[in-house]
DNA sequence: ACCATTAACTTTGCATGCAAAATAGCCTCT
DNA sequence: AGAGGCTATTTTGCATGCAAAGTTAATGGT
């Protein structure tokens, strides 16, 4: 029986679908703020610790290299952010939280909590059970990359 | 304290690493049958009942619409299935595995079993549990849709 | 029967995710 | 100092996810 080819049971396509849901249920609110859902990330990493390397903030994030790429042109034309070269090592570039982009924290402060609200029939308990389950499960991904 | 907006309090982030992070498991073991990962939760579907409306796959896959309608070309041009007009309704359209698409079934098997491998450290309890509170989560954002 | 509404698909435009190639600038080994 | 190798970032090509507009065809109300 080829049962482990069922789609009810597959976990990735759990995760594809929950991901995706997360992503459609923050657009109406991100909306307001101008940015998309991977900037949302990208924007709360910044928020957290400003002026590191875009290295730095791939690692952080997990964005793709080449898209942040993109996006960090997107978000400084928006004037959130802006781009500043080292002086030692011409390779990196760090990026720069501009006035308009610190207090976009502000206006954010709501998403968390409009978005929690969907969340009521999920308890506290459930909520931190899920939040180590994912995380070890993320760690088994970790093990297997080429590390070198 | 904005902790609300801290990174690693995100559960969404958390998804967003973890989907990422199957699709790009996936994509080795994918590429030798030639389709991808999006690809491989259609053709699941299409394993499990062949013969159904393309209306039918998305709602099953949750696979977008327009991005179903592509796929699905691809998938006509690689062999694995052809489009049948319905007579009743033009409307409609159903899609019927060719042969070539029932035999890639086989060769699908070891996919999962590949997979599995990697989460050796997850217990078979913590995966049931897992995919609990994974479906109870799911379940929350269904309630929010405007279901009329 | 006729018009407005729906439904099933397709097409289009924009923003990624990802792999791979291209750039440019350090760094090490000899 | 020069060559090869490594690192940081960008660019490119392909495949989605998604919203919105466009097509074509069935349905419902009057």
């Amino acid at each position: 029986m080829s049962d482990a080819l069922k789609l009810e049971n597959q976990l990735c396509h759990r995760f594809y679908l929950i991901s995706n849901a997360f992503s459609r249920a923050y657009r109406p609110l991100l909306n307001m703020l101008d940015i998309t859902y991977p900037q949302y990330i990208a924007m709360m990493a910044l928020w957290e610790s400003d002026n590191i390397t875009i290295n730095a903030l791939v690692s952080k994030t997990g964005i793709d290299g080449g898209a942040m790429s993109l996006m960090l042109k997107k978000l400084e034309d928006k004037g959130y952010l802006s781009v500043k070269k080292d002086t030692k090592d011409k390779r990196v570039k760090y990026i720069v939280l501009t006035t308009s982009g610190k207090a976009l924290k502000s206006e954010a402060e709501n998403v968390p909590k409009q978005m929690l609200c969907k969340f009521n029939d999920m308890t506290l308990e459930e909520g931190r059970e899920l939040r180590q389950l994912l995380d070890k499960l993320y760690r088994s991904f970790d093990d297997d990359e080429p590390s070198s």
